[in-house]
DNA sequence: AGCACGCCGACT
DNA sequence: GTCGGCGTGCTC
């Protein structure tokens, strides 16, 4: 008999996979995407069998048997394994740990999948199926559940309660050893089909909505860019691209970003249809998440909606994929299996030969540049639905102007005539905390973080230094450490500064703050915000978090503290995300009603692209950004990798750098690929461990992978690896 | 990554 | 004496 190899990919951090023998028999391609249980060093790892073969490379006396395979039926199906090894490859990550990030905690714990679970039944013993039909006639129950298996042969408990067997019937039963116990796959009862998919009918759409709507083509690869203004109805398109998904039979996955808007998008989603809806996010318990998982893999759910993770659910047959507000970062995952969801959609909608939608009111420069290519269709929607007028913008020359609280004196004067027209105004500043540094009004020592050697930021409420990079938290002293002199006084201005001097100014008006310090939980913001919603005049104040989602139609001013941030940033996509936030904040202002206004703050009042953005919008300033980006061969004209070290010891986190660069200074690529380091990162310090980082840049995808591949499969065998914490990010979205 | 093994300093 | 720090090697 011929011996059988599995390759199994496992859940370490090894840009390889391992073999093992089996004593499997039967069909050996049944086995592909199942898992196994297998023996690792000294431990026992779930794994994933990619792979079956008659032979293997690995010498004998180093081959082990696998314990046990989990799956009677694959986890993972052929074209889903097909996506993660590209995934893998693309990536550069190990194949293993791309699975494992693919599949929900409980079925990576080995729990079995809902299927192939054992639940207890009830069956005759030899002498129960031995009696009559007519036997038992002293009782009533007894005799139905006996009538009931002789037909039928088995009964689980769930089917018991359907037909109102009760449990002390069975007893009796089982104490006259007439049935017994055992145990049977769970086949899940149907859920019966609804014949109608939808709970409510859908809204009338425009003609620019029902023209995007209708150029998708189904059964059929293609990506499309939905470009729509906030208030455009981008939502009402979805809905009914979805709807045409599963009027033949198909799935649809939709994605959504981690935060704000995402439980609102949800909701409409389940008005809307009565099909199952699978959601996959952080705020689901891994119990749900692994039963929803399993939903989108049987088919069961229809819709499939939910956060990044999302992107790597199995799907039993997607129709459409759509991915609301593609430029959102939290697309791109920060650590681990670095991926962005919204290429994993891409390749995805490739694999099944289906349509993917890209919507936002502010695409990425990668996505606009696809669409202005003619590599995805670019479909517009400009038609606001109820506001008139989109909203003035203006900047605010902030050069030699007296600041209180971050804010100019104009600033606050139309803070002061929103609220007399009685209407609402908000307030952007990406910074939390009372003020980002503290010092000694005498010697002018500053609070530090030990571990980061950076200023901490101080907060009044509760009074205390927080750093905002590692976390770590002190009190604030009594007096200065340095000079014993008790006077300290503060440099710059956070949101609870903001808020506190509002409050002041406008004694009679609420001031609502919205950041992670106010919103712990998710009923928190929605609390907060009650009083805005009902229209009542007030002021919001608030980081991220207000500028995305939450539509508040009362909004008629929206100030944006400070945009130099990212305009004077060391990362080139500053500019670009500025831009966004700008466009979405205006977004929020403005109603039926009135015009609304936009306030950017700036000391780089004719920055070109800003006024480019003011006076032409975001699409003429996407355009001339893309020019830049051209002329200097950055993304998406270039391909860029960003590998970043990090050790409490400067010299090994530099060290594998340099090694990194050294090799590939060495490859006949030299030419063609740019670098720049190593380097410290932008934050050299977080938590007493020293950060360095290396970029890399080509105009050939391809070439920078094989580069790439051909490098760190050199590095990562040698000593200085081990010696600091090290990753690869492929197209980076940020350098910090 | 996780785990064992081995070698050196500093403790009851 | 041995407890435990981390540098190194290895995982089919
Ligand atoms: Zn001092
Ligand atoms: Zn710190």
């Amino acid at each position: 008999m011929n011996k059988l190899y599995l390759e199994i990919a496992l859940p370490v951090p090894l840009r390889r996979t391992f073999d093992y023998l089996t004593n499997f028999q039967g069909d050996p391609n049944g086995l592909i995407g199942c898992r196994v249980q297998a023996p690792f060093g000294n431990q026992t790892l779930i794994g994933i069998i990619i792979g079956v073969k008659a032979q293997s490379e690995t010498p004998a006396d180093k081959m082990k048997d696998i314990h046990t395979i989990i799956d009677d039926t694959p986890l993972i199906s052929h074209l889903d394994l097909q996506l993660f090894s590209w995934a893998a490859n693309y990536y550069h990550h190990s194949l293993g740990e791309v699975l494992h990030a693919s599949i929900p905690q409980k079925l990576r714990q080995g729990e079995r999948q809902e299927h192939e679970q054992l639940i207890s039944a009830w069956k005759h013993t030899p002498e129960g199926m031995g009696l009559p039909e007519t036997a038992l006639n002293r009782s009533k129950k007894q005799q139905e559940i006996h009538r009931y298996l002789l037909q039928n042969t088995q009964f689980t408990r769930s089917t018991a309660q359907r037909l109102g067997f009760s449990t002390s019937a069975i007893k009796a039963l089982k104490d006259k050893n007439l049935i017994e116990e055992i145990l049977v796959k769970d086949s899940i009862e149907q859920v019966q089909t609804n014949n109608s998919l939808l709970n409510n009918t859908p809204l009338t759409l425009n003609q620019e909505q029902t023209a995007a709507q209708e150029s998708v083509i189904f059964h059929r690869f293609g990506a499309y860019l939905l470009d729509g203004v906030t208030g455009s109805g981008k939502t009402e398109v979805y809905l009914q691209l979805v709807a045409r998904a599963l009027q033949a039979g198909t799935q649809a996955l939709v994605l959504i970003p981690e935060i704000g808007l995402s439980p609102q998008t949800v909701g409409r989603f389940k008005d809307r249809f009565s099909v199952e809806i699978a959601e996959l996010h952080s705020s689901i318990n891994e119990a749900k998440r692994a039963e929803h998982w399993q939903a989108a893999k049987s088919g069961r759910a229809k819709i499939v909606i939910g956060t990044r993770l999302a992107a790597l659910a199995a799907l039993n047959k997607p129709g459409i994929i759509i991915v609301d507000e593609e430029h959102d970062l939290s697309y791109k995952q920060h650590d681990g299996f670095r991926y962005s969801a919204r290429d994993i959609c891409v390749y995805r909608a490739k694999q099944h030969n289906i349509p993917v939608v890209l919507g936002s009111a502010t695409p990425s420069l990668e996505t606009l540049n696809n669409a202005i290519t003619g590599r995805y269709q670019h479909l517009k929607l400009t038609q606001r639905a109820s506001t008139a007028t989109p909203p003035h913008i203006e900047s605010i020359d902030i050069r030699n102007q007296q600041l209180t609280a971050g804010l100019c004196e104009s600033a606050i004067e139309e803070i002061r005539h929103t609220l007399q027209r009685q209407q609402q105004a908000l307030v952007f500043l990406n910074r939390r905390g009372f003020a980002p540094s503290l010092f000694c009004h005498h010697c002018g020592w500053q609070a530090k973080c030990t571990g980061c050697e950076l200023p901490m930021t101080f907060h009044s409420h509760p009074r205390h230094l927080h750093c905002h990079r590692c976390d770590r938290q002190n009190g604030v002293p009594r007096a200065c450490p340095s000079c014993k002199n008790q006077a300290f006084s503060h440099r710059g201005s956070g949101t609870e500064q903001i808020e506190l001097f509002l409050a002041k100014q406008f004694p009679n008006t609420p001031v609502i703050r919205i950041d992670r310090d106010t919103t712990s939980s998710k009923k928190a913001m929605q609390k907060l915000l009650e009083p805005a919603y009902a229209g009542t005049p007030c002021i919001l104040v608030g980081t991220q978090m207000l500028a995305k989602g939450h539509h508040i139609p009362g909004i008629n001013l929206a100030v944006i503290a400070d945009a130099d941030q990212g305009l004077m940033s060391a990362d080139y996509r500053g500019v670009e995300q500025v831009g966004q936030l700008v466009t979405q904040v205006a977004g929020r202002a403005g109603r039926a009603s009135s015009t609304g206004k936009v306030l950017i703050q700036t000391h780089q009042p004719d920055h070109p692209l800003m006024r480019v953005l003011i006076a032409e919008g975001y699409n003429s300033f996407a355009v001339q950004l893309l020019a830049e980006r051209k002329h200097s061969g950055l993304p998406p004209y270039g391909y860029s990798a960003l590998i970043r070290s990090e050790s409490k010891r400067p010299e090994n986190a530099l060290a594998i750098l340099q090694l990194i660069h050294g090799a590939i200074k060495n490859t006949g690529n030299k030419h063609t690929i740019t670098t720049i380091g190593p380097m410290a990162a932008p934050i050299e310090k977080i938590g007493n461990r020293f950060r360095f980082q290396y970029q890399l840049f080509c105009n050939s995808r391809k070439e920078l992978h094989a580069t790439l591949k051909a490098v760190l499969s050199e590095v990562e065998v040698k000593a200085e690896a081990r010696r600091t914490r090290w990753s690869v990010d492929i197209d980076p979205v940020t350098s910090a």
